[in-house]
DNA sequence: AATCGGTGTGATGAAGTTTTGAAAATTTTT
DNA sequence: AAAAATTTTCAAAACTTCATCACACCGATT
């Protein structure tokens, strides 16, 4: 789910904003001045930062070109006055949409999903254990960059421990996470998929580390020689 | 250098838009009402158009979806009303901004950019994926060379395969944008038109990898091993 | 060392998907 | 208005994947 920074010094605005953007589901974090912004950016990435133009100790310009030297993540900017100056000004440093205030919620939120849309689609999204590489928008998996077909179910199961890597699963939460809640099945099936999947992992078989009596945890370790 | 197709039922308003697109650098067309958007939009590929909503014949949201069936193009709208309603609507038909008139013609041009900048996809007047090239002005597709006479629905599918070479489609993805988002129809349709474009690519047929349980992915590989 | 509960494995038929051919429906061309 | 081309529907066939089972295996506990 996407992150929002939302940088306000007003608190009612920010409040506003949050409400609408945790309704939509996204993960929001907020600042209530510029150098508070801009540490937070250093620390953390996110996916959209909407930012007021003018704040007490740094104004939304500045921050934006702060943050445009490390990060190239989208800002929409909130301006109080609707002067044109500003918005060409804004629009210069690198900002991706703005809102003239008071503005509707509704708008900012569809502004957002938009730039997401945008920005989110052409990034080819891929994690990388080890030596096995998943790319999830064309759905391959490499093992030491040889591209291994893995069945469906094999994929899931991957993709899943994947995005847990490091966590002890247990077998209730794989196969309903997997398979899916209202699964009703054999003891054996997720072990037959453990050993499916662990045999074309190949050497990094041992990546699916069995937890006796739990479950499996997935994370990278020095596979045996 | 970028083309831009202008639409809008108003000679002074395209008049304008022209004349600072033109000085900006861009290659200009227009098109007075949607029909000849459209039909312009079949024949050539733009990298973004600027749409009014109101037009006597067919209006700028018809246009736009019209539009997206085939391309990705960036859209942004000119919106002679205010109205919050008008904006959502666009968004949800896939623009990627938009404009409220009065406008002025800076700003415009500013979101033009950023927007190109954005969605730097370059313009290409045709693609070539293997010995398969799709000359896109002239709608016409070779295998090594040899013109290849595609139905229509080939030639889409085919198409959005290769704008999006590379990625995993999911069946909804494909049929919502090579058929359109309202068609409902036979789950084996798609099955069926993979067919015959397999068919039509001769031994580039396994160029259309078949994700079971997923959808397809069209990807440049070695037939025959 | 024997037991016991949980885990790994190969085989197999069942279930689910995709492919294919052919015919029906629709649209376009003549 | 008929003919041709294209698109869609349908059902059987081909194919892949999956869940299940029986049994081997392992490791902890007694």
């Amino acid at each position: 789910m996407s992150k929002i920074l939302i940088v306000d010094d007003e608190d009612k605005i920010r409040d506003i904003i949050k409400k609408y953007a945790t309704f939509d589901g996204y993960e929001v974090e907020e600042a209530s001045g510029g150098l508070e912004a801009v540490s937070k950016c250093r620390e953390k990435e996110y996916d959209i930062i909407i930012l007021d133009i003018m704040m007490p100790d740094l104004d939304g310009f500045s921050v934006c070109k702060e943050i445009r030297k490390k990060t190239n993540t989208p800002v929409i900017m909130l301006s109080a006055r609707g002067e044109e100056y500003d918005k060409i000004h804004g629009f210069e440093v690198g900002i991706d949409d703005y809102v003239v205030k008071p503005f509707s919620p509704k708008e900012l939120m569809m502004r957002v999903a938009a730039i997401l849309k945008r920005t989110s689609a052409p990034s080819t999204e891929s994690i990388e254990v080890g030596g096995i590489k998943i790319d999830f928008s064309a759905r391959i998996v490499y093992v030491d960059g040889v591209k291994t077909d893995l069945t469906p179910k094999e994929y899931d199961l991957l993709f899943y421990f994947a995005k847990n890597k490091g966590i002890a699963l247990t077998r209730e939460k794989l196969i309903s996470n997997v398979w899916g809640y209202d699964f009703y099945g054999d003891d054996r099936t997720l072990d037959t998929h453990i050993k499916l999947l662990r045999k074309n992992l190949g050497k990094y078989n041992t990546y699916i580390v069995t937890l006796r009596g739990v479950g499996y945890r997935f994370e990278e370790n020095t596979p045996e020689e």
